[in-house]
DNA sequence: CTTGACCTTCCTGTCACTGGAAGCCTCATC
DNA sequence: GATGAGGCTTCCAGTGACAGGAAGGTCAAG
């Protein structure tokens, strides 16, 4: 299977396949030509990346997910770490826009939207007490 | 004022003013020795600037909302429509954010995090029905 | 006069790609 | 056999918003 077939089946672009591939995630066979050539193997390890990447799991947590899943004797322990603390950083983040969201939402409603230059959110970005 | 006395005062890193000065967002004096000299307009510009990012903007709505802030001919409706813009793509991520938290939190609950090797987790993302 | 804290510029690295240029390879058509 | 379209290759540069660090100038205190 060349690059083309694999991104169409993956969803993944191939600028992301070859990315994959030079950081070491995947080693896709070469052709006589130089084109690579994926096994299925491959194919189904792209589709695990695609469906970390997509739960927000960094390169590297996918790397130590991949590794985990690669082996057989493996304890779920490791991966159910792994993915507490992604959780973990998910919830952080949550809050964090939660908070913006927030304020933001209160200031948007206080300012009147007109052409006037009178403005609460300049105000209270402009350091109003 | 140095730029160590303004990064005290508006907490934000000197490598952060310095990079605000290279984009052009403030525009510091500068000593007969080099060194950048801050009014307190910089200052104020940098606490503006300082808030604005907490609140999530990016660098150019930064800059858009502190021309806004300079200008006293604006018409607030400019401001709401970049602050309703940014409210908009905050919760467009918290959506993101939420739906990876539950996919995730399911997998993580049905995993038994022991020394044994079957893992939900993995199995979902290995593409398991 | 030296020490240490502060300041300067410049270059590199981050993260996970994306875009684009320049140049092969392959297949179909004329 | 020439041509053209589309796919493949590598390599280089850019993204956003800085952070780290090297090499060197400046300043106040002891």
């Amino acid at each position: 299977m060349n690059i083309g077939a694999v991104s169409k089946e993956t969803g993944l672009p191939a600028k992301t396949i070859r990315y994959y591939e030079d950081i070491d995630l995947i080693k896709p066979l070469r052709d006589d030509n130089g084109y690579r050539q994926f096994r299925p193997r491959d194919v189904h390890m792209l589709n695990f990346l695609g469906r970390a990447r997509a739960l927000g799991f960094t390169i590297e947590h996918c790397r130590t997910l991949l590794a985990l899943y690669e082996d057989e004797t493996r304890a779920s322990a490791d991966v159910k770490r792994v993915a507490r603390d992604h959780l973990k950083q998910i919830e952080s983040k949550i809050e964090d826009l939660n908070a913006m969201r927030d304020t933001l939402g209160h200031l948007i409603d206080a300012c009147a939207g007109d052409d006037r230059p009178d403005c609460p959110i300049l105000r209270d970005l402009g350091g109003a007490s």
